[in-house]
DNA sequence: GGCGCAATAT
DNA sequence: CATATTGCGC
């Protein structure tokens, strides 16, 4: 056992590297929830998934648009197939490399599998760095197969949008064709070239760019890093590092980014014109400002819903996004008791990132009222329940190089709980069980920092906290609020009696 | 030539 | 609808 992961090669330091866009994995895996759960943890890495419960709709699908599939992640124990049976038809099927992950610990379940052609055994539970590479596999097959059409440098890269089709104008780099063959290799095909004998086992003809959450995290960090004045798409293009990524992309996210933080800008100041109350806890500047890092922490009163919450300094989308950086030993308590971990912040010395909007500002929870914004920087999702985002830290933005396959280096680790007594069956209960505001803290905390799929105990957020995750989830779509608030708001109803004397 | 911005296209 | 593309002024 273990194999698979000490086979992984370590790449120590360049770890951020690039990571995929357009690539879609498709998982087959009987368990609804262990097929969520490994499908939300692709999509926070950007990848695409298509799911399969069956093999034979496993099949199905590859039979219709294999084309659209770059890798097989498949479970051994499924209902209509035995385990190598399954890597022997999805074998004969497709070309694609077939990744599979299971409980199964024995070694010889697991060479069984490589044996059958698996590309890489996975076991369960799987973990954020097991998947986080996996893209690069079907590079490696890409490259294979596509020495017959082009020869040397057709590096479809597990990059993004093929501009392979359709193409209404002329072209927009034809001028440079083949020149860019180091480093970074961004560009990709020029209009025309596999035409003969398509390999379409590639990747599918994905023209449009969708910002996932770790392509926003990137994007974001790379603008804290540059500040106001680098933060230019040349720049943040070179500091996201993302193989595939054009300036165009940047650009058009840059100006939706700037038009969103304008109008939450707006937004605040009309509020604060209309009722200004001088904010009662502290002034944003001067109360911030002790802290330089990225870590601050902001009071939050939850007894008032209208007025009494800072917002966060910077950009409202980074809130989600950012979450995930801070490290809870930071974290303290203070005020009514709770004290949460701000987001998104201006850090970078001194600079703001956006002066034209002053960034004091203490506002009203509804600074956008309809919450339309909550979106950016998310994946899109409908269902509420669906929102969990996903954490991620770049700590080393801006190196570059290729990762390999393995689960190098943890970023941070948090201590956590420990393992609860997980309810087997769903807890419908609308009470929570908390019973003091240090531990309804720590599970917000709790569940920013481990929402991560790295963590196993987001299984038990799923099926412990509902009615926290609810109200969780509710209060994603007031991005520039604190969130621990408008979980106290929302929870309201719920909260225990003696949550109030436990903070006063 | 890059950038920001707005309009327009997809 | 989110993103891409284009055109214009700087």
């Amino acid at each position: 056992m273990t194999s698979e992961r000490v086979l992984s090669v370590e790449v120590t330091e360049n770890n951020a590297g690039s990571f995929p866009i357009g690539v879609r994995i498709l998982v087959v895996e009987s368990d609804p929830t262990c097929l969520r759960i490994v499908s939300k943890m692709l999509q926070a890495f950007g990848y695409e998934v298509t799911t399969a419960t069956r093999v034979t709709e496993a099949l199905h699908i590859l039979r219709e648009k294999e084309d659209e599939i770059n890798l097989i992640l498949t479970e051994t124990h499924l209902p209509d197939m035995d385990q190598y049976e399954i890597l022997e038809t999805l074998g004969e099927l497709s070309s694609l490399p077939i990744v599979v992950f299971s409980a199964d610990n024995n070694e010889s379940a697991m060479i069984g599998c490589l044996y059958k052609g698996a590309a890489l055994y996975l076991m369960k539970p799987i973990i954020k760095n097991d998947v986080k590479n996996l893209w690069q596999l079907t590079y490696r097959t890409k490259i294979k197969t596509a020495v017959s059409g082009k020869g040397s440098n057709s590096f479809h890269g597990g990059s993004s949008e093929e501009k392979a089709s359709s193409v209404t104008v002329g072209n927009p780099s034809s001028t440079m064709g083949m020149t860019d063959q180091k480093g970074k290799r961004k560009e990709l095909e020029e209009t025309d070239n596999d035409d003969e004998d398509n390999n379409n086992l590639t990747v599918p003809k994905k023209r449009k760019l969708v910002w996932t959450n770790e392509l926003h995290n990137r994007f974001l960090q790379a603008i804290r890093i540059l500040g106001i004045d680098g933060a230019h798409p040349k720049k943040i293009l070179q500091h996201m590092n993302v193989p595939g990524l054009k300036k165009e992309n940047v650009s058009s996210h840059l100006q939706k980014y700037r038009l969103y933080l304008k109008r939450e800008q707006d937004a605040m100041l009309k509020t604060m014109i209309r009722d200004c109350h001088p904010p009662s806890t502290f002034n944003l500047q001067g109360g911030f400002s002790q802290y330089t890092n990225s870590q601050f922490f902001m009071t939050a009163s939850q007894s008032e819903y209208g007025n009494n919450f800072q917002n966060n300094l910077c950009s409202p989308m980074s809130v989600h996004s950012l979450g995930s950086v801070h490290s809870p030993s930071h974290v303290k308590s203070n005020y009514n008791g709770i004290l949460i971990p701000n987001y998104g912040q201006v850090t970078s010395q001194s600079k703001q990132l956006y002066p034209s909007y002053p960034n004091s500002n203490h506002t009203e929870i509804r600074t956008t009222t309809d919450g339309n914004f909550s979106r950016f920087g998310q994946k899109g999702n409908h269902s509420v329940e669906e929102h969990l985002n996903q954490g991620t830290t770049f700590s080393n933005i801006g190196t570059h190089g290729p990762t390999f396959l393995g689960n190098s280096q943890q970023q941070v680790q948090f201590p956590l709980l420990q393992p609860q007594p997980l309810p087997e069956k769903e807890d419908e209960s609308d009470i929570l069980d908390i019973a003091t505001v240090e531990e309804l803290e720590l599970l917000v905390m709790e569940k920013e920092f481990l929402e991560d799929p790295n963590n196993d105990l987001c299984h038990f957020y799923f099926s412990t906290y509902k009615p926290f995750l609810n109200a969780y989830n509710k209060a994603l779509k007031w991005p520039s609020t604190p969130k621990l608030a408008l979980v106290l708001y929302n929870m309201e109803s719920k909260i225990p009696e003696n949550f109030e004397s436990a903070h006063g």
